[in-house]
DNA sequence: CGCCAGGACGCCC
DNA sequence: GGGCGTCATGGC
């Protein structure tokens, strides 16, 4: 990754990345797709972070009305930009369907999110589409103006007073969480340090959070690449790919490898093979 | 109208 | 420990 100061923005020039691919592909549900001269450009957050973002041209960025200090503290690591994808990718490709993945969405990485906020949105997203994920989100943070609430925030809310989210079943778990977040009998810091199977166990304590939240927790909101979330889609590639397995070689970053089969999977709606 | 959406829970055996 | 109905909401 390449930057330079360009005025008020950040011009950034990182060929493994595509804004479409890594924003819009169901790892965070803040970023909007906005009008703009550019090919796109999206608004959206880390936390309370807020940030617009243009894609000028393939692996060309800028990050608008940014400055250096900001750039480095927050956003290098958000997008994490310190991880070289290209090495990754050539990894990964030892494997022919992963290679294929690769190639589809190549420009997909892995965004580095707030622990909290993750457990909050993956609680969102169960048995759930995108769209409406979205916008519950949306009514969440519009009603702490535009930013996402902290757990304090969140735990003096029942069951009734997040009726306006219409996130139907899933308002019970909300609550839940943050009181366990609140109260400290949840501690997100101390679980991301903790043994994988642990720290999956620990998160299982909160209503409404079973194997496949606990693993994007993990995996979306403590970098735990070496989580592996497994939705319908993944358990489509897993017995279709791998009947024997997902390669050994890969599961250290299977994480990662994953975002690349969701959306090679996903955009490939072909099951005849 | 029914079906599905980046699932988890409660209850059954 | 696995199998199955149920849980709100909204788009198609």
């Amino acid at each position: 990754m390449d930057y330079r100061v360009q005025g008020n923005d950040i011009i950034v020039y990182e060929p493994d990345l595509d804004l479409d691919e890594t924003l819009d592909c169901g790892q965070a549900f803040r970023w909007k797709k906005i009008a703009s001269d550019y090919q796109c450009t999206y608004e959206g957050a880390f936390v309370n972070e807020k940030l617009t973002v243009s894609q000028t041209d393939k692996g060309s960025f800028i990050f608008h009305n940014t400055d250096e200090n900001d750039f480095i503290s927050k956003w290098i690591n958000y997008f994490d930009f310190e991880t070289d994808y290209s090495e990754l990718k050539r990894c990964f490709s030892e494997d022919a369907t992963l290679s294929k993945a690769c190639e589809f969405a190549g420009g997909i990485r892995l965004l580095k999110q707030d622990s909290w906020e993750c457990l909050i949105s993956f609680i969102i997203s169960q048995n759930n589409n995108i769209p409406r994920i979205k916008g519950i989100i949306d009514r969440l943070c519009d009603h702490y103006h535009g930013k996402f609430p902290t757990c304090e925030q969140l735990s003096v809310e029942d069951e009734d007073s997040l009726a306006y989210l219409r996130s139907g079943f899933r308002a019970k778990y909300l609550v839940d969480a943050a009181s366990k977040t609140y109260d400290g009998s949840t501690k997100l810091s101390e679980i991301a340090e903790m043994p994988i199977d642990d720290a999956r166990k620990a998160l299982k304590q909160i209503k409404g959070v079973g194997p496949k939240v606990a693993e994007c927790v993990l995996l979306f909101g403590m970098y735990r690449t070496e989580a592996f979330p497994v939705d319908v889609w993944i358990k489509r590639v897993l017995e279709q790919y791998y009947p024997n397995g997902f390669p050994e070689f890969a599961r250290e970053k299977g994480g990662i490898a994953q975002q690349y089969l969701f959306h090679y999977i996903r955009n490939n709606t072909d099951q005849s093979e």
